[in-house]
DNA sequence: CGATACGTTGACGGAAATCAACCCCGGTGG
DNA sequence: CCACCGGGGTTGATTTCCGTCAACGTATCG
């Protein structure tokens, strides 16, 4: 029934290999569908969820308000991902997710997840597998902000967006929409919006991207690549991954 | 016969709520225990564990060395931590993990240990939750290193791992052993070592604390936490954090 | 057509990096 | 026993990257 999962397998089939059976498993899980608008806030910091987020279509992004009102944006979110799948095992959120543009989210209750991952035990090793290159993506993502320049931050992050959503066959040309404002971009980078401003303005002008309202195009991978130091082993892919 | 699991299980046991004969069937796992000195490799970016490593006694840390030759510490990990239980699911290493102080580890072979998690899917369960503690803390060291000021960023190391420490029992008097040079604290905290000193002479200054050689003492708890914008929510503890 | 959100630009200031000494202390070897 | 050495800590001077502030441009929308 539900075609609602095909992202989410295709996802996991990045980095796991499953068989026919467990993929037909899990598209069987009982998904309830979705539409919401963009800037929905779909779990807070503090909730006790009882159940997980699919993203079916759309953006979605994890932060977390500090300490003087800043937000600090951790990741952002793509069709196939269940951002909060640690709610399973967390029981308050110590973060929040919300759609940074209207999306279609799909929700699983944690009671009938849980049964179904004690049933398929290979299934809940991808999904762990899974929270595991998230969390990788978190220490690659620190070690930006801690140590790289603003140029080879945004850089990075348009890299790794690429590759992400190349790899569940949403580009095209090596362009990508990427619906975030400037002042998400910087929330995600650690910079104020008006050095993310100039940082691309300065990409653009050495010929790296070209990035218009809404998309971004990688007009030279290789440069793109060695300014943003990237290197894309901690994303955990199976196959090599096919550059541009 | 092992004593071995002790810290593991004490540490499991903060968030999670084992059984005796859970705890006892951890206690059974075989461990291999070993000696190794101060900044000893224990596993590299790019390697194939083929088993993992629990810290018995010592400190260790987990890190990568960027493009530039920077190095970006990631965590930290102390007796009864696994840092790199990660590699079960994830065959190559994304980053390196080595002790900083002349430590005692023990191993375990990833075959007996997936084994033994598919027989006690609780306690991967435990495991799995272990693992996604890690990733709660490595977002909350994203936002220190990506929003919080200097200050702020030493002093909320300092809470953690005083709470950290606190939890496995190795705190008397509000202090702790902290076995790190302030370069190593300034690979994990995205500052200079220049800048860290600085800094730490301006917590011991406002009182805040007393840092002596190896060891650190929390002498004003409020206000250090002030300081840091501490919450230690994201450690995701059972029961109330017992503060000062 | 004004309101509003987002992007852009310039001037200025500040937090932290960098560079370069210097100190202190424990270990080691002559 | 003392000289030497090296790692770690400390200090001051200078530089730089980026933040902040403030204004202005531009597009979308009710």
């Amino acid at each position: 029934m539900t075609q609602v999962a095909l992202p989410l397998i295709r996802k996991l089939a990045l980095s796991f290999r499953l068989s026919t059976e467990e993929s037909e498993a899990i598209a069987q899980l009982p998904f309830h569908i979705r539409d919401v608008p963009g800037d929905f806030a779909i779990v807070s910091d503090g909730d006790r969820p009882t159940q997980c987020v699919m993203i079916v279509e759309g953006f979605a992004c994890r932060y977390k308000i500090l300490g003087e009102g800043k937000r600090q944006i951790f990741s952002f979110h793509i069709p196939g991902d269940i951002p909060d799948l640690q709610s399973l095992h967390l029981e308050v959120m110590d973060h929040s997710l919300a759609t940074v543009m209207p999306s279609r989210i799909a929700t699983l209750q944690h009671d009938p997840l849980r049964a179904f991952l004690r049933a398929h035990p290979r299934i809940a090793d991808a999904f762990w597998r899974d929270t595991l290159i998230d969390a990788a993506i978190f220490r690659e993502w620190m070690a930006s902000v801690a140590r790289r320049d603003a140029s080879s931050r945004v850089a990075h992050l348009l890299c790794e967006l690429y590759i992400r959503i190349q790899a569940i066959g949403r580009t095209t040309d090596h362009t990508y929409e990427l619906p975030l404002t400037q002042e998400e971009l910087a929330d995600a980078l650690g910079l104020s919006t008006v050095h993310v401003n100039r940082t691309l303005q300065e990409l653009r002008a050495e010929g790296l991207i070209r990035s218009g309202k809404r998309t971004v195009a990688i007009l030279d991978w290789a440069r793109l690549r060695e300014v943003a130091d990237f290197d894309p082993a901690y994303l955990h892919f199976r196959s090599p991954i096919p550059t541009p």
